[in-house]
DNA sequence: ACTCCGATTTAGAGTCGTCTAACCCTAAAT
DNA sequence: ATTTAGGGTTAGACGACTCTAAATCGGAGT
């Protein structure tokens, strides 16, 4: 199958905003997220339709056919394993390999994504700990972590996933020792979503408001399981 | 500048086909190495000479602006610094890394440039012997190697450059020991072009049609210039 | 100088992805 | 059941890049 960027980039954008709902995917959302207005995004999701790799209900929104699923799977993959090499074999901060990720995931061969995989040892997750699809493109399975905000003061975490884009904000968060794998002990949880914590990395603590605080997935430390 | 890729590969042809000649390059080259028809050539051109970026006279071909000519030397670079890039880290062989490259090229950020020479430690040349332009985007001193066509019988004669993109033709060269910087001593050229030289690499002796020795370029060997 | 042929340009059209403006549907509130 | 607010779709257009067909240029050889 032959496909434009734009639709794989349409694609990857329905496949991420399906994650964690079973509801159908907007167009208005997508258009939100790709920055272009409904009506491209209409005419777009027509041609996906034609194409068979979305299902679609007019007025009622789109979800992922079979095909365009494992189209976003490779997308995904491609991005997830371009941010793992830059961080680990070009020098490259957490925080910068998103965008040059997305200049480049939709323009490397087979190949090149495999001897990537190669390179780093068919890693399963990303540096922002988001899961890798490995190669067969079958759905990763979600991880059993939570936003922090569903916990509440006094309840020790580990970083999962912080599943944020923006630089500054992925800087700032390194700075105050939030990444994957740290340990968080959560002081406060204010009313309008703040969650305030201490990392015992950097051993400071932080305040997330509510829309980054939303990005930072974690769960109960592995000891505290049964 | 703000270019779209397509322009970028017309310069970055133009570039190409004006190296070595003093000559206009004409619509047809152009369109032949773009496998695209010559009115879409044309209409191009008048696009490329209202940015200012080639010097056409019509129907008579184009040169590069020095504007034209640094962009095109920055897809050069690009595309230079990622063969030589792949081959050392990502494990490609020489005949495969130029399809990779080409795919690339006009997606890397200033940043992921500057990296991946820094990883390089600034080559200046990629691994079939051509020159990367550097950081300034100067244009690099034309090498001082011939075709090896221009020799005869009993030369010895230092590989400089191998400026094919054939996979196939380039792997037949590396099986036989035709790469940079091997010795080559000229048996026979015949008279339609047909080299017949023996590789000090290989001990095997190898023929190499005319298209495909004209684009190996040799040099005396060091000892005997003075 | 003239003719002719190959190369170039002009003319006109098609596709892709985008936009704005206008119209329409759905669901929530009355 | 009706209204209405807000998002979705339709209609029509545009810019970028490409094509085919037709017209035109210019150099090579008389």
């Amino acid at each position: 199958m032959m496909l434009s960027d734009v639709m794989e980039d349409y694609l990857k954008v329905i496949y991420q905003l399906q994650q964690g709902t079973d509801d159908r995917i907007k167009t208005s959302e997508i258009a939100d997220e790709l920055d272009v207005t409904s009506p491209t995004v209409t005419s777009m999701l027509e041609k996906l339709e034609d194409r068979g790799l979305i299902d679609r209900e007019k007025y009622r929104g789109v979800t992922l056919t079979d095909e365009g699923e494992t189209v976003a799977l490779e997308i995904v993959r491609h991005h997830r394993l371009l941010e793992a090499y830059l961080t680990e074999h070009l020098d490259y901060d957490w925080s910068e390999v998103h965008d040059e990720a997305d200049r480049l995931e939709h323009h490397i061969s087979e190949d090149f994504e495999e001897r990537v995989a190669d390179a780093l040892d068919e890693p399963d997750v990303d540096p922002h700990g988001s899961p890798i699809p490995n190669a067969d493109l079958e759905p990763p399975e979600r991880p059993d972590s939570d936003s922090v905000i569903e916990f509440e003061e006094g309840d020790a975490v580990v970083v999962e996933e912080v599943a944020d884009h923006d630089p500054e904000i992925l800087s700032y968060l390194a700075d105050h020792g939030v990444e994957p794998g740290v340990e968080l002990e959560i002081l406060e949880v204010a009313p309008f979503g703040m969650v305030t914590a201490r990392s015992n990395e950097s051993d400071r603590s932080v305040s997330l408001p509510e829309h980054v605080a939303h990005h930072v997935r974690v769960a109960r430390p592995a000891e505290l399981e049964q």
